[in-house]
DNA sequence: GTTTAATTTAAACGAGTGTTTTAATTGAAA
DNA sequence: TTTCAATTAAAACACTCGTTTAAATTAAAC
């Protein structure tokens, strides 16, 4: 029974550290578990032993994150209509502002991988990832879009649905390609961004879209 | 020197109409050329025989599509600025769905296979359809980009550079996972939307975006 | 009809994948 | 110190992958 406690936290660790950042750079099935390990420094049969499957590795990776982001995404959200006077969409965005950045303090770029990760969990692994996160976190993400769609209640919730998701395409595509368009911005423009501003910039971008209104057909 | 010319074409229309619907539905590097030829009933080594590579054959595909869509997208804009009064971002977006539903009588269901191979090929391989469209594209995203600015003219160069990568994004990541999207849409709503409706849907959203007032710093 | 180049075919190659197995090692409990 | 389960390690397994090779087939040119 009594083991080597500290030894194991630690390759499970190792092996976490490595590969939340190879699959957020390349994606998931562009990871290998020979990469991953090698980086890591541990044996490769340890993932398996570890984590039992490469499918359970990827989930462990997302929780990690999601476990710390969810709780504190929904505190804010919480105490945001604490407030009497209704919370407009870009107070919603920006609440989330702290959450995401407090991941930079749990682990260095913390922000940029956990929004990468989230982009590469949707686009990729053909909808068990999608399963995953809205089954273990559905009641935040419930408690979020019912706050968007308080502030925006001129929008029925059938295309709530889908503006919420081009706004999760946005933030997600505009993160996952954020060093390039950094790059760019800086050699065009002399701009100089680092996540916090780009997630700034994009916010009001973001609210426009959700909130305005439908036009009607011609 | 004379040859086969009949059954060369077929076999690669074989391939490149095979190739195109599973790389939209699975994405490039989750599609083997076994399935690809086996679904296109040829022989495996007839993609490297007649497109050298995997890589040359997704460029193959995504050239097919963008030779029919950028001049007739370049055709329109073009058209909606011979009016003397300033087209607004929705009508300039709007001019796009006429070229996009164009390549549905190219072949059937262009349009969506059109827009998911865009976005697997932003999303995936990193950087090389990228650079493959910039180069042998530019003129026509310049273009674009010049009609986008003079209609939100309220809007600096530097931001807009940073909203058209969030439209980007939006369009990109939504028709990528637009199958996906729209099975949750029909249980949860009971909405069935073809790609055409999806696209009218997500262009107020991108509009507003792109031109919403900057705020001025508290 | 013969020649000749284009095309198709079947088979193999070499490298890479996730996973499993079996043995060695570790370190706290007895 | 012995015991024994937890962990690490090295190797092999059973695939799949894109690509190449070499022979067979096809059909146009002469």
């Amino acid at each position: 029974m009594g083991h080597g406690m500290a030894s194991r936290t630690d390759t499970k660790t190792r092996i976490l550290d490595a590969a939340e950042k190879l699959f957020a750079e390349r994606g998931f099935s562009e990871t290998s578990l020979r990469l991953i390990t090698s980086k890591a420094e541990v044996n490769l049969a340890s993932v398996n032993y570890h984590f039992g499957s490469k499918k359970e590795l990827i989930r462990a990776v997302l929780a990690r994150y999601l476990d710390v982001f969810m709780p504190s995404a929904a505190a804010e959200i919480q105490r945001l209509f604490k407030n009497p006077e209704l919370a407009n969409l870009n107070e919603i965005f920006s609440s989330l502002i702290k959450p995401l950045l407090e991941l930079n303090q749990v682990r260095h770029g913390g922000t940029t991988i956990f929004l990468q990760l989230l982009g590469r969990g949707y686009i990729e692994s053909q909808g068990h990832l999608r399963w995953f996160i809205t089954t273990h976190y559905g009641q935040y993400l419930e408690a979020f879009v019912r706050a968007v769609s308080a502030s925006a209640p001129h929008i029925p919730p059938a295309e709530m649905f889908w503006r919420l998701h081009f706004t999760l395409g946005t933030i997600v595509f505009t993160m996952a390609s954020a060093d390039a368009l950094n790059e760019i911005a800086a050699a065009d423009y002399g701009e100089h961004n680092d996540t916090e501003a780009i997630i700034r910039k994009v916010i009001p971008y973001m609210a426009a879209g959700v909130s305005v209104p439908i036009l009607a057909k011609e």
